[in-house]
DNA sequence: ACGAGGTCCTGCGAGC
DNA sequence: TGCTCGCAGGACCTCG
């Protein structure tokens, strides 16, 4: 599931081979991942364009070409890949886009559940569709005394609020429950009885943690895959997401689940997170 | 303004 | 063994 760190991982591997490169033609099988544009225009229009960078912005991959911004949203279990050899049957069943390159390779957005949202923007609308988005947490300029007050004003539940991308962007389920348990959190808590030192903390830990994790090049979590189309390699060493019933890495109390907060599945330790 | 709940979609694991 | 069922979840939507 794709959050800010895999996003930022995949654009990284996929910019230098992609800048440059020509689209030959394209193809789409299921045209209900589209967002503003319909399938005969995205076809067309994505033929004979040529790519002019790739980079990130909140959980978008953005292939930026010589006219239009190509934005996918990956949602859960999309990934961009470039294969550069033939695509097994398994692998041509979850392609639903399918860019054929000019050095002979194929940019492949693959998506299992098909959950994913892909756009195509000319960059005024582009921008006018970013301008809805929160901050990015690792601009310097988004300072704990930012997020603290922007916190402050919701009195819904931190988690919740954290996972809010016109809050802050590109924290998700896994890096919202991981940041929580690090700053010692109840997810749970409304944003604003969460004392400021806490908050301070909790915009600490959610850098540290995001940054850690690109550093690892993502978590590798289910149907997570590389721009290669392998399993990722790594990982960070989850603390609470997907460790219900198992002990506390910090204390050894067995970890709690809760669905009451935005019908999400939470990890918490009753202790540490108070 | 904000919260609650539905929707999309398929694979997987639990339970019978 | 083989079936059904419910859950996983990001973003967007409607309703109250």
């Amino acid at each position: 599931m794709p959050e800010l760190p895999e996003v930022e991982t995949l654009v990284r591997q996929l910019r230098p081979q992609l800048v440059g490169r020509a689209i030959l033609s394209a193809r789409l099988s299921h045209d209900n991942l589209l967002s503003g544009v319909t399938k005969p225009t995205l076809i067309k229009q994505l033929k004979q364009r040529v790519i002019t960078d790739v980079t990130r912005r909140a959980k978008h991959a953005l292939v930026h070409t010589d006219t239009k911004i190509l934005a996918v949203q990956p949602g859960m279990t999309g990934a961009l890949i470039l294969y550069r050899k033939p695509m097994s049957t398994e692998e041509v069943k979850y392609a639903v886009l399918r860019c054929e390159l000019d050095d002979g390779a194929e940019l492949v957005y693959r998506d299992v559940r098909r959950i994913g949202t892909l756009r195509w923007l000319t960059p005024k609308d582009w921008q006018a569709y970013q301008d809805g988005l929160g901050p990015e947490p690792l601009d310097p300029e988004f300072t704990a005394e930012i997020f603290a007050n922007r916190l402050a004003k919701s009195r819904a539940a931190i988690k919740k609020v954290l996972m809010d991308q016109r809050f802050v962007v590109g924290v998700g389920n896994i890096y919202a429950a991981e940041a929580l348990f690090a700053a010692g959190i109840d997810p749970s808590k409304p944003a604003n009885e969460v004392e400021p030192s806490r908050l301070a903390r909790l915009h600490d830990e959610v850098v540290r943690i995001l940054e850690l994790s690109i550093a690892a090049e993502g978590t590798s979590f289910r149907d997570y895959v590389t721009t290669t189309g392998d399993k990722g390699g790594f990982q960070l060493e989850l603390m609470v997401y997907g460790r219900e019933g198992e002990p506390c890495r910090v204390c050894g109390t067995r970890l709690a689940s809760t669905h009451e907060i935005d019908a999400r599945s939470t990890v918490f330790c009753w202790r540490c997170q108070s």
